[in-house]
DNA sequence: GAAGATTGAGGCTTCAATCTTC
DNA sequence: GAAGATTGAAGCCTCAATCTTC
């Protein structure tokens, strides 16, 4: 494949996946859950990760700190997190996941996990690992071309 | 890779892409261009395919009706395009690029080929063509998930 | 009644300005 | 002043209800 024109390919193979997987619906998981992606990742980072600031979930998700704020503040209202001053700096806010927090977040993992297992065996097998390989390629591209 | 694997793999990588691309901020163009990202979808659908109706992009670009009715009001409003009416069935609205939402459509176009020629740049020589092959895969994995 | 298109209400994200704590 | 966090205003998308045309 020609350099230009692989340019082109690429562009409308991932334009295809961005609109197939509905992610311009921010509102909505695409696994079809009942709770907006954001909240999702959220969820997934402060499982695994303890007590992360505010700016560090930001960070990690790569939202703006205000949006981090009005999101856990909506997840502490449903009682799925907690956020307590860091006492040797007020200035941080440590992010806990609650008992009923981590319980969404395994149910919300458990029907991405499900999602994913679909998606793969909609995948010929013996193209498979290519496939993970690639996307791994792209994302760490992406990166390298963004953050330049 | 064992299946079950693959898919917390794939799961990732994924999530990977998404956050690099910045796909969840709908209000500007990965490209960094002035537009929004499905302005700049609409332009490109609407410079390859004279006369689409309302609902017809609204499939196309995998958005809801009442998003695009919107949207389109938008870009007439810029002078963008125009919306006629059918003759033959007056519930239709035809779309039609101006001359100036040519020129705008190009200009962006030629952003979006800057931004993935990139993007392919960033990506070793001798993964590229296995890359794009993978993303197609995938596509076409995750329509046929969606769709079912 | 069916199908295309529009309008009102609400959620998510950003930007800019502000508050708090160091 | 610097850095973390919050609040107000605006844009994009969805859902539900409504209007128009067949």
């Amino acid at each position: 494949v020609p350099h230009e024109q692989g340019a082109a390919e690429l562009q409308h193979a991932l334009l295809d996946l961005v609109r197939g997987f509905g992610l311009h619906r921010p509102d909505r998981t695409p696994c079809d859950q009942l709770v907006a992606i954001s909240e999702a990742h959220a969820l997934m980072e402060l499982d695994t990760h303890e007590a992360l600031t505010q700016s560090d979930l930001a960070r990690r998700l790569r939202l703006r700190k205000s949006t981090v704020s009005r999101l856990v503040g909506q997840m502490e209202i449903k009682g799925w997190l907690e956020r307590e001053p860091d006492e040797r700096d007020r200035r941080f806010r440590l992010l806990r996941l609650s008992a009923a927090g981590e319980t969404v977040s395994r149910t919300i993992g458990a029907a991405r996990d499900a999602k994913f297992q679909r998606l793969l065996d909609a995948i010929p097998e013996d193209q498979r690992d290519a496939v993970i390989e690639s996307v791994r390629v792209l994302a760490r591209a992406s990166r390298e071309e963004v953050d330049a």
